[in-house]
DNA sequence: GTTAGGG
DNA sequence: CCCTAAC
């Protein structure tokens, strides 16, 4: 089998057998002058001879270039990293930081489980793929075979000591539950897995890192696990058996299995489920090209933006790097540290400012740090009123804002928004709505106008909130809003018409069409979005099931305002099952109710 | 713009 | 209910 590997022009002899490195776009320019390093695309022959790639292989990993750019798990670019130090250390102040950073965990996961383990363990090429995807191709080859022994494992070690921590395995003795770990747990055991600190605060993320560190693969696709001693063990039954009741049918459940992540070869995975799934996987699923890899059961998620905020805003606290997982590679590398340490904590007149990496030219640019992006509309909104009405009062402040949103047209109400008069009472409901009206009200919502004109309120709704302390309400959703922003949130509670509605609605257009049940069904509910038809549905699964298990009829629960009568809750379910949409967890016994319904869930297992 | 899913 | 990613 063939391998693809890049080598630096200048040194080739170092080049690991077996190990896949990949072409370094991002590098190149950046040391340009003093060190011009020139990859060259090889395929390592079955007698290891280097033979030039062709065309299409060099396609291939120009696409594996763009994809690494965008995405933080890069393996190829961590077993690069190895080859370039085993040359000389000449490069690595200026990318080897950014690179550890950048990738996370998954450089180290190269880094210390190539070393420690793959060397003993015989390489396991007997993957009989020939046509997987290129990328595939990569992390299998570094993956399965660390063979590079001879010349990199000490680098390997050397490349962690110099990034300040090693692995310290024996942090984690003794016996540790990840799932009942606290962020902060995993933090440490992140740490203690991969010798760095991580910011993210997301567990399941952690939980797989960690996993993945120990396990040293990316097979990873249960993240309850037990550590014992360094080692990992999955916290079975469970999670193997939600894995695959969680899909819909028999075909699906390897591709529950399949998710994205996994990219490397069924003898990895667990035996019991290499017996189930083994040959359907190395049939269908692990030869398969890119396209079917989305076969997977649900969406793949990768964690929100906000995380990733969160993580660069605390490395640029201590680390004074910022590092944003923005897709300039490389080339910010460099001016990364100059931009950040002169634009840290400064202000430009009222905005705080960030370095613009872009093209590492070092501008900066007006930056909100980790504001709630809560309607922005709203305080923009609010100033621009407060403006039109007050006069020229901040005129040069809003401007900017105003410019943004579109123009008002005097709507009839706007006089009275300005006049104060403090109405000391209001019904929860309605203030919630005018509340809301108010933030809109330059936006005139045309709907919610209609339905409710009276927005002489609005103001004092405001104003009633204010002086009963909700101010202090801001936050309470962690929002240290900058503008005066304030976000409040509006409740309303689903009345039992609406759901009922919701119900009939899904009966008719399956749970998912939301848009339609929305427009057909709720047509006279404005404040009703697709969305909350959506999260309602959801809620009812929950409620429905959860009510059938434990004690039927309604929830014990003080705070449900409108018990949801037992029929809707059965009805519920019945759409559930019909929708595939039942709960895994309860397949076994708990289907009485809807008795005769055979659902696809369990019609591949059965 | 819609939908899914985490929070 | 909010937010964001994926579609």
């Amino acid at each position: 089998m063939k391998m693809v590997v890049g080598i630096k022009g200048n040194e080739e002899g170092v080049v690991e057998d077996g190990a896949a490195v990949k072409l370094s776009s991002g590098l190149a320019p950046l040391k340009q002058e003093a060190d011009p390093i020139v990859y060259k695309l090889v395929r390592v022959d079955f007698d290891g001879r280097f033979v030039p790639a062709t065309d299409d292989e060099l396609m291939e990993v120009e696409d594996l270039l763009e994809l690494e750019k965008s995405d933080m798990l890069s393996i190829p670019d961590a077993v690069e990293t190895v080859a370039h130090i085993a040359d000389k250390d000449e490069l690595d102040e200026s990318f080897e930081k950014p690179d550890l950073e950048k990738h996370e965990g998954l450089s180290e996961i190269k880094l210390t489980k190539i070393d420690e383990e793959n060397l003993r363990a015989p390489a396991e090429d007997s993957l009989p793929k020939s046509a997987s995807s290129s990328k595939d191709r990569l992390v299998e080859g570094s993956v399965n075979n660390g063979e590079e022994s001879s010349s990199s494992p000490h680098d390997g070690l050397n490349k962690n000591g110099s990034s300040g921590s090693k692995p310290d395995f024996s942090l984690i003795k003794g016996e540790i539950d990840l799932d009942k770990l606290t962020t902060k747990e995993l933090h440490e055991t992140f740490r203690a897995t991969f010798g760095r600190r991580t910011s993210v605060k997301d567990k399941m993320w952690l939980k797989r890192r960690i996993a993945m560190g120990l396990t040293n693969s990316c097979d990873v696709t249960v993240t309850s696990f037990i550590i014992n001693d360094g080692k990992l063990l999955k916290k079975e039954e469970l999670g193997k058996n939600m894995d695959c009741g969680n899909s819909v049918a028999g075909e699906v459940c390897s591709a529950g299995n399949d998710e994205p992540v996994n990219l490397v070869a069924p003898n990895v995975r667990e035996d019991t489920l290499d017996v189930e799934l083994g040959n359907s996987f190395t049939e269908s699923g692990c030869r398969s090209d890119d396209h079917l890899d989305h076969r997977a059961a649900k969406r793949a998620r990768k964690p929100t933006k906000r995380y990733i905020e969160e993580s660069s805003d605390t490395e640029k606290d201590f680390g004074g790097k910022s590092i944003s997982p923005s897709k300039h590679f490389g080339q910010d590398k460099a001016s990364c540290k100059e931009a950040v340490k002169p634009a840290c904590g400064v202000h430009s007149g009222d905005f705080i400012t960030r370095p613009d990496s872009i093209g590492g030219s070092g501008v900066q640019v007006p930056y909100v740090s980790r504001i709630r992006r809560c309607r922005p509309r709203k305080s923009i909104m609010a100033l621009t009123k407060f403006n039109s009405s007050d006069g020229a009062l901040n005129r040069k402040t809003v401007e900017s804002s105003a410019a943004v949103s579109k123009p008002q047209p005097d709507y009839h109400s706007r006089a009275k928004l300005v006049e104060t008069k403090p109405i000391p009472f209001e019904e929860p409901i309605a203030s919630e709505e005018e509340r809301e009206k108010q933030c809109l009200t330059s936006m005139s919502d045309a709907i919610s106008q209609a339905r409710e004109p009276k927005s002489v309120d609005s103001v004092d709704s405001t104003q009633l909130e204010n002086a009963s302390g909700n101010n202090s309400d801001d936050h309470v959703a962690t929002v240290p809003t900058v503008k005066g922003g304030v976000r409040r949130k509006h409740h309303r509670a689903w009345s039992l018409t609406e759901v009922t509605k919701l119900v009939d609605g899904v009966a008719m257009f399956g749970a998912g069409r939301w848009s339609e049940i929305k427009r057909l069904s709720f047509s006279s509910y404005a404040h009703r979005t697709s969305v909350d038809l959506k999260d309602k549905w959801r809620n009812l699964l929950k409620a429905s099931f959860a009510n059938s298990q434990v004690d039927k009829g309604v929830n014990p629960r003080k705070n449900a305002p409108i018990p949801i009568p037992a029929t809707i809750l059965v009805k519920v379910r019945e759409l559930a099952e019909l929708n595939g949409q039942a709960p895994h967890v309860l397949k076994a016994g708990s289907n009485k109710n809807s008795g005769s319904s055979v659902n696809e869930n369990k019609s591949g297992y059965l």
